[in-house]
DNA sequence: GTGAAAGCGCTAACAT
DNA sequence: ATGTTAGCGCTTTCAC
């Protein structure tokens, strides 16, 4: 008896079932269908029709057990799969991964450590061959350390590992914002606000980072005043307008992700301010529709996915070199908002 | 002798191996695993103790194979996982289909029927538990009835499935278009362009239709000059400067999906055309950052994906009621770009 | 409360 | 050129 829950499962015809109608052994028809051992022309035809008579699939989860590979997938763990950024992101990890014939499965993560532990644990019970994470803030991968060792490509994608050497893609964040920022110097600005995220996240230090290294580079002083902090647009366009409204305004903003960037576009619109210089992370479709056209510094969210692919996929192929940070260059494009020169 | 090039598989404990560090049958660690039959207390403790020292992960294939059930994950087939709406389609699914304990299996089809059919005879071949599909145009899925006939929920998202009937999720395009464009009837124009994509979508066809529903309802006269055809925002925007260039111009522009209202917004601009309105299928980010702000008819791609996830689940729990399709409503999101009246 | 044997669907290693 | 046997890692069945 077969449990009654499962019909698809039970109904589905095995290679026995296919030998049976063919009037071979179940090892005959693995031959014909992996093409390994010699066949006759006339088994073979035999074979096939009686494949295609009972509508054979073969199953891949026993064939993988049985030849003792691992699943010929590649585990994902994002934030969040319907954000833009990170859809992207796993866009370029699924070109990349198909293009070798494996498949991919992903998780959101929701910036969680609980939920990415759980969708790492429940990858790697799927003897994943892969592992690529982008890490959510607070979480610890010490115990990845056994699958690396071994053997298992673990590559960390946007952001950095936490209390652990691994391989790692991230983007230019440091260097990009300071290009941003240096634009925006270059036209004489001399208070410039930053439009940040929360500090837990990587990128957004990064790119406070390389705000001060501009500044510095300027001769500029750093003022923890024009420094702003919080998550989301309406935060963001909020953080805005405290900055115009202080005792001395910056005269430009530079905006460090897209929601902080749609956040301040639309505060500096509302405040009717065309004369607030604006650079921002990230490039979103709309950027260049808007009036002024955004410059922002943009990165490339399908290269850093394909880039931690293609380090897995060397790793796979037997790469053992040691752990290695590929940094996905940024591209400043300057479309209007940024050439706006202070006043006075 | 095991084989050397997968040392991550052959390295791995299994239940038998736990079992002899724990000085007990793999049975019993199975028990205590799975927690059906009953285990003292004691034993129950070395065991996990043995778990833990290997670093014991339990192989899920293995696990389905003896079963016999399907594979815990759930397979779709999009277009391209980087594009923001099918990225917030899939998001939208994958929320769906974890909340259930699922994971979720993606590739790109890239919008081409060969390669919708290789994904869906690999996730066939994985034994998924349900699929999902937006299909490819040109494609034909008369090869799911039998997949269907036996038991396996196969669920069409976006667009429907091409020669079959089976479940399937989609926006209220029609409405949704018809609605978009009595907006801009409603403040008076009468001649009003229609941008549109390629003519084999399904999603361009169904706004086609709806555009010429709001013109009859009006008892205005439909144009075939007035409608144009082209993929991608170039396309869009050289559509657009025809459009305006034709003897009798359009006061108002109805762009069918993102992109086109991406190049409608950007040639409009780029000719310095302020006094022609516009209203757009599908909302991105920066829409109410331009300037006007960008009124759209609003899609809910993660409530399609939700949907159509949601349904696959219910067949999963036995739902046998006859094929259904479900509309996901749109909604007119008035922001400014609409209002303008024509001119003189 | 625990173990031994059999078997899921498949393939490696040897027959024949 | 084809079949037999064994076994992948796990769970079911039945015995103790």
């Amino acid at each position: 008896m077969r449990r009654a829950r499962r019909p698809a499962a039970s109904t589905m015809p095995t290679l026995a079932d296919v030998g049976r109608e063919a009037g071979v052994t179940a090892k005959t028809v693995s031959r014909v269908l992996n093409g390994d051992g010699p066949v006759a022309g006339r088994t073979r035809e035999r074979v096939l029709a009686a494949v295609r008579r009972l509508g054979y699939r073969p199953n891949l989860m026993a064939r993988n057990i049985r030849i003792g590979a691992r699943d010929a997938t590649v585990g994902l763990v994002i934030p969040e799969l319907g954000d833009p950024f990170f859809g992207a992101v796993a866009g370029g990890v699924e070109h990349a991964v198909r293009a070798r014939g494996l498949t991919l499965i992903v998780g959101s993560s929701e910036e969680t450590a609980a939920r990415e532990e759980a969708l790492i644990a429940t990858f790697l019970n799927r003897r994943v061959s892969a592992l690529l994470i982008v890490p959510a803030a607070g979480g610890d991968h010490r115990h990845l350390r056994a699958e690396r060792a071994a053997g298992l490509p673990v590559v960390f994608l946007d952001r950095p590992p936490a209390r652990l050497t691994a391989d790692c893609v991230v983007s230019a964040n440091r260097e990009g914002s300071r290009a941003g920022v240096a634009h925006l110097i270059a036209r004489g600005h001399r208070r410039i606000g930053f439009v940040g995220d929360l500090p837990a996240l990587y990128t957004r230090r990064e790119r406070l980072r390389g705000y001060r290294d501009a500044l510095a580079a300027a001769g500029l002083p750093f003022e923890r005043t024009l420094v702003t902090t919080g998550h989301g647009p309406e935060a963001a366009a909020r953080a805005t307008l405290r900055l115009l409204g202080l005792r001395e305004p910056p005269t430009a903003l530079f905006a460090g992700n897209d929601l902080a960037a749609l956040g301040a576009v639309v505060a500096l619109a509302r405040a009717g301010r065309k004369d607030v210089a604006l650079v921002g992370f990230d490039d979103p479709p709309l950027a260049e529709a808007l009036d002024p056209p955004l410059t922002v510094v943009a990165q490339d969210p399908a290269g850093i996915g394909g880039a931690a692919a293609e380090l897995a996929l060397a790793r796979l192929d037997g790469d053992r070199s040691r752990a290695r940070r590929t940094v996905v260059p940024t591209r400043l494009i300057a479309r209007g908002s940024g050439e706006l020169p202070p006043p006075g």
